[in-house]
DNA sequence: CCGATACGTTAGCCATTGCTAACGTATTTT
DNA sequence: AAAATACGTTAGCAATGGCTAACGTATCGG
């Protein structure tokens, strides 16, 4: 069972998710748009499906992929948890010394 | 060079940056709150300084690792880039289907 | 000066990953 | 019925990744 994050992170898979985000997508077409196989393609929309992050509806010949909102939502659910571990903190900072402030001290006193 | 967000996504550099979040630290600590050896944890911290999320600060035989807020905005913008490649309407369609709506057809007219 | 501490560094190992090539299968076309 | 299309599947490969163990190097304490 794969961890959520590094399955969406890896780039072939983000362009892919980002490619079905305008609509379900049949496995060929999408190959077209990338240098690597049509077969390598297939593999990451299976691990895709795996996870939860997308799905296929068989129609004919053809499999149309597209995005499951439900697993997105997971996604994004999981990189909230992740920037919530007060790094929001971190960030005032460098906004903060974007605008020419003075360093924060080292935090941890 | 890396991909930034394959090296943030790894469960265990993911960990590091959120308790580097709490403020710098040395790697020894760090690396007690781990069950892989000490070793490990240097090269995951190298790594994440080689892609600017981190960066050490020499005192005496100590190196403490803090994140580099700039790293991390680098980052924040990364994920926010992927999102905003219309994910956002899918995702919206998920939330109307949570509230017991039927099911919107499949989009691509 | 010598041992201990806190690291980075390196080599080597094993598992995983991403890939291609070839094949198998269902569906459509002719 | 045969060829073509659109897939998944499998095997097998090269590369990568994460890890440990051992070593090298500063720095500190005695």
């Amino acid at each position: 069972m794969p961890d959520l994050l590094e399955v969406a992170a890896e780039p072939t898979r983000r362009r892919l998710l980002a490619l079905l985000a305008s609509g379900e997508q049949a496995v060929t077409p999408l190959a077209e748009q990338f240098e690597v196989s049509r077969s390598a393609i297939s593999q990451h929309l299976l691990l895709l499906a795996e996870v939860g992050l997308v799905e296929a509806r068989k129609e004919g010949r053809n499999r149309y992929y597209s995005l499951v909102p439900e697993g997105m939502d997971r996604l994004r659910e999981q990189v909230a948890v992740f920037w919530a571990r007060e790094l929001d903190v971190l960030v005032a900072d460098a906004t903060a010394l974007a605008q020419s402030a003075p360093p924060s001290p080292p935090r941890h006193p």
